[in-house]
Formats: C-alpha cells, structure tokens, sequence
DNA sequence: CAGGACAATGCAAATGTTTGCGCAAAAAAC
DNA sequence: GTTTTTTGCGCAAACATTTGCATTGTCCTG
C-alpha cells in the first residue's frame, strides 16, 4: 500500500506551530520571521517534504504539466524536438506527458480528450497526417488553455504556430540538384492536408522555374507516409515514360521506403536516380549510401521555440491568447559519402 | 486566462440535488434511483463534465500516472517499448510520463525525485549506462510506490525485473556465426556495471565453448555506449596482431558506430569483418549493408509484459510487494542483403 | 497607562472529490 | 395505527494547500 508522503502539516505539528504558518514559511513570505523559517526549512529538507502538486492544483489551477501530441516517437525529428522542448521547460518547473496519435485523427482527438482530463497547462502539437479540422483543439482554446503547433500547424490562421522554411529547403534541393546536373526531379510530397506539403511544393515549382526546369505534373505526387503507399507512388514514377533522375521525398521515411524500392527494381540509388530529403536523419551518417543531401529542419530549434512560445502564453497573463508565427530557417546538408 | 471545467458542483445546481447525490449517480451507486443516475448522466454529458483528477488523488492517493525512465527515446527499442507498455496501460485508465536519462546518473536520480513529486502511482525503469546502485529506487519503494525494470535491470535480488534471455542470444550468434566458418569472434559489450553485458558475455563464452572455439580475452571488450568510445575499442580491435574476423556488438548504436569506424579503416563490413549485433534495429532493413544479423529482443513484449507486472502491482492490494522475474525469449534475425 | 501601530502567527474558507453517517419519507409489517 | 424497514438523498469531514482576515503580543506615543 501506498505510504502517504510527507505534508506541511506534519512540519506544523513537529514545530507545534500552525501550517498556515509553515505554508508561508516555506513561500519565503515576509510575514513570518526568519527564525520561524529557518526552522521550518530546516524540517522540511529533513523530512523530505515534496510539495502535493494536486492540492496546489485545487488552490492554483495549473499542474506545471505541458502536453506534446505527435504523430510517432520513432521519427528522430519528433525525438529531437521533445529534448528541444524538455530543455526549456525543465528550467521553469514544468513537465512533459507525451502522446503519439500515430498519424490518426482518431487517436489525435482521444489524446487531447486526455489532456484535457489532466488538467495540462498547455499543449504542443504536430498534427498527424489526417488532420483537416481543428475543432478538438478549439475546445482547448476555449478553456483557456494555449496551444502551439510546429513544424505540421493548421492551414488557418489564429494559431501558435513555430514553422519550418521547407518551401526554401525545398528550392535549395532543387538548386542543388540543377546544379549537379539533374533534370527530371520528382517530388514524393507528404499528405496534401499537411500545409508543410504545400509549402514544399510550392518550394519546388519555384526551384524549377528559377534553374529554367519543365515542369511535368506526373513527376508530382503525394503518399500518406505508410511504407506501402510509399512503395507505390514510387514504382508509379519508374513507370512513366521518362523515368526521372532525381526525386525529392517529404522525410526520412519516405526516403527509406523509396531507396528501398529503388534497390528492388534494380535501380542503385544516388547513381541511377539522386536522392534528396527534407529531415537530417541521425543515422545517416551510418549509412553505406545515404541520400545525397537532406535539408535539416533542425528540430531542436522548433523544440526551443516552441516551448519558448507556449511559457509566453503561460506566463502572460494578458486576457488574449497570442497569436504568433515564428519561421525556422532550414539548410541543405550535403551527405558526404 | 484559465477558465474552470465543469464540476460536480455545476451539475448538482442544475438539477437542484446535492453534489453527493452527483458524485454517487456518477458512480452508478445503488442508492441513488434511476430516475435521477438518468438525469444526472444526461447533465454531464451535454455539460462535458471530466472529473478533475487532483481532486480525485486527494481522496484516493491515485494518479493513474505511470512513469517510464528510460536512457534515451532515439534508441528505437525504448520507443518500442513504451508503445508496448502504452498499449496495456491506457485501457486501464493509466497514461505515461515518459524522462530520459541520457545514460547519466544523475539525471535518473533526478528523474525519480520529480517522479515522486508527480505521485505517480508506479515506475518502469530501465537503469542507465552508469546506474550500479540503487538507493534512489529504494526510496520510492518506501512510498510503496512500486518500481518494474525491464532490460538493464540492477544486479541485486529484490526488485521486479522484465529480463531478455540475451544470454542465450549471444550463444544464437556465435552459433550462427561460427556455422558460417568464422573463428575469431570479437565482442564490443556495454558497460560491466549492466547486468545484461554480463549476460551476454557469458552467453557468447557459452557460444564458444559450445563451438569449440578457444577464448582469447583480447577480443572482448566493454564501452561506454558514446560513439566515440565504441569507435576506439573497435580501433583497439583491429590493430590486435590478429584481426577479429567477426564482431559482436552490444546494441544497434554500438554496430552503427562500429561499422562506420570499419569502413572508414578502409574495411568493408560484412566482407572483411561480419557484423552481428543485439537489438533488431527497424530501419535496418532500409540499409545497404545492414549487419549480418541480429538478435531480436521483441520490445513490444517487454513493454507488454512490464506494464502488466507493474498493473499486477497496482492492483493486488497485498501488503508486501511482488517480486517477480519474467524472462523474453531472443531470436536471431538473419537480415537478407 | 490607554491607544494605536506593527509584527508574528493562527483560523477558517476555498478548491473538487469521495464517503460514513444521519435523516426524512414512504413502504411494509405487525 | 403504530412500529419497523427500506428507499433516496443530504450533511459534513477529509484530502493538502493557499490566502484573506482575525487574533495576539509588544512596543511606542501622547
């Protein structure tokens, strides 16, 4: 059975003064006299007194718990923000409880239910894959409680958001890619619901018409990040008339799954067809033959931001919510081999 | 600024009842009628009444909060884990509260400290590179907070441990790799204060035993997990007068590492040295030249079975605590080039 | 030496729940 | 028609904390 932990009623009755008193003493009022707080201080490291965050919530209403909701720990990307997010809060007391909605809407919407169960602060959220309406999270909102959207944020305005320069990324890659002489550059994107996919499309028209590159449409196409949906548009793309000689991917998994099709139809990627994606994958420098180049998106960054963005709406107390964007650039990182 | 969910209180004035009255028709109490459990469901749900948990933990000393302390969520094993561990928790109303001890132990000691100021109700714990005590454990056990490790358990009797037979692993691969003609097996292990590096260095002597393989201490060597120490022992390895044909590896990091290290040596991996390492590595079958195998530790059951173990915990209200020991099988993966 | 000022501390309410106990009214038993 | 049982519900305490207000004691001033 669960032994209670210590309370400031148990310093009181130790002193035989009254908790009121040691609640003070240990808030360092100014009321109580130094002697009155030396002692208490002096019991409580003793006893080994933690405050009791559920009754602080009762009297406060804050918990000092921020929710992260992403769409799956096992992309780097999301792993990296979290420890990006951890090193700012941690400083201010605050914690993080994590919930992965699997790219699901469905899953998505249970998981805010629970963070509004809990009580949490304020939330930090990558939409999944599924997500084109956002009226779960206006239910937050209209608690009161902030939220702010990274790297995978609504299309709407009115919202937290710490975005990612991928259009740029994306015209970067292209650049690259002309200048190494490649002409055909398909572009695996990510799911169109994802303003981030639209963003590196648009990214992309504008590399091509800046290296004077045809457009062809049937170079263009979108996955739903599943492996297999991965593998189709891919083998759909070495069916075309001309097959292309390079191709963009949305992030490192779509580059896995790609080069890993790429390899089952005989095709050597990087010689046959150029590799190029979004997402600086940790391990790729453990590769025999990574990607040519990513473009890092550098999520510890968006992590800090983030979290930087969500302690400004919890600490000021100004009625309104604040409505912010906050750009981070990206970079394109030449994959030596 | 904040603005209050609904209460019990709420819904008790609405139908002009008392908030006891409430809070018993939410429980489905006998002795409230029908009649008003009907009306008071009917309230709640259009009010979208969530029953506040600190007040709840006031009264019944529960959070339904499990922690999980973890060296580090880019290992994709611990992500594994914990969404085997959330898979059997979350039915029963628990959620998780995920720390990461970076390997240090002095952030796992901090880890607990913020645990036991959380109160969550229980801890599933894998011991970082540097734990070899456990004093900060035994605390929360004096809460009668009860504690499951699970993989790097501590080497003492009297805790709750979620083993992985990697001895038996580590005799799997010196089978494997000696049926496949290679003789002089080296073994890049973990850090000796794990238990589990003990395992497996006693499974690989068994291994060569088994095989009639003679020892050579020289090819059995421990790091710190650090990319730069796996990459020195492995520079230790090469330059021995004999060169391993063969290497071990303690976990899916250390093989990265290691393989770099060889092809950067100017060896190719798998061709002058064969790679073989612990921890099914998911995108290892997205690499050109993955290791030749590697033991598969199942992390889903681990996480399965240490989330019931530690429900099991929770739920038996028997004074003294469980101590049991479950054991995972291991499997050796031959990954098809 | 009464009165006020001020310092140091205590009381009690409030936060949202659960739950033992008690109380009324209705139903059943005599 | 009185007593007993049952039904249905409310009161109030308890959980750990914060905080407005009240209380006590001491010292100073007129």
């Amino acid at each position: 059975m669960k032994k209670k932990q210590p309370t400031i009623k148990n310093i009181a009755e130790e002193l035989g003064i009254s908790f009121s008193t040691v609640s003070r003493a240990l808030q360092d009022n100014s009321r109580i006299s130094t002697k009155t707080k030396e002692k208490v201080w002096e019991v409580a490291k003793r006893i080994e007194y933690i405050p009791n965050p559920a009754a602080y919530f009762l009297k406060n209403n804050k918990t000092f718990a921020v929710g992260i909701l992403i769409p799956s720990l096992h992309e780097p990307f999301f792993a990296d923000v979290i420890s990006g997010i951890e090193n700012i809060i941690e400083v201010k007391g605050y914690h993080t409880i994590v919930i992965q909605s699997g790219e699901r809407l469905e899953k998505e919407q249970k998981a805010v239910e629970t963070f509004l169960r809990m009580r949490v602060d304020g939330l930090i959220v990558s939409i999944s894959g599924e997500t084109s309406q956002y009226t779960h999270f206006q239910k937050l909102e209209s608690y009161g409680i902030p939220v702010v959207f990274f790297d995978r944020v609504p299309r709407e305005e009115g919202y937290n958001k710490v975005k990612c320069n991928t259009k740029y990324g994306a015209t970067l890659a292209i650049d690259f890619l002309h200048q190494k002489g490649y002409k055909k550059i398909a572009f695996i994107n990510g799911p169109e619901n994802l303003e981030t996919a639209e963003n590196r499309l648009s990214g992309y028209l504008e590399g091509l018409k800046k290296n004077n590159i045809q457009l062809d449409p049937t170079l263009i196409t979108n996955c739903d990040l599943s492996v297999s949906d991965t593998a189709d548009k891919f083998n759909e793309l070495i069916c075309l008339p001309e097959i292309p000689d390079a191709i963009l991917t949305f992030n490192n998994f779509t580059a896995m799954y790609s080069m890993k099709t790429c390899r089952k139809n005989g095709l050597i990627p990087n010689k046959d067809i150029a590799f190029v994606n979004f997402g600086n994958f940790p391990l790729i420098e453990y590769m025999d033959n990574p990607p040519m180049a990513s473009i890092e998106q550098f999520p510890k960054e968006m992590g800090n931001s983030a979290a930087k963005l969500l302690m400004d709406c919890l600490e000021d107390s100004t009625e309104k919510t604040i409505n912010k964007e906050i750009m981070i650039q990206t970079k394109l990182i030449i994959n030596n081999l």
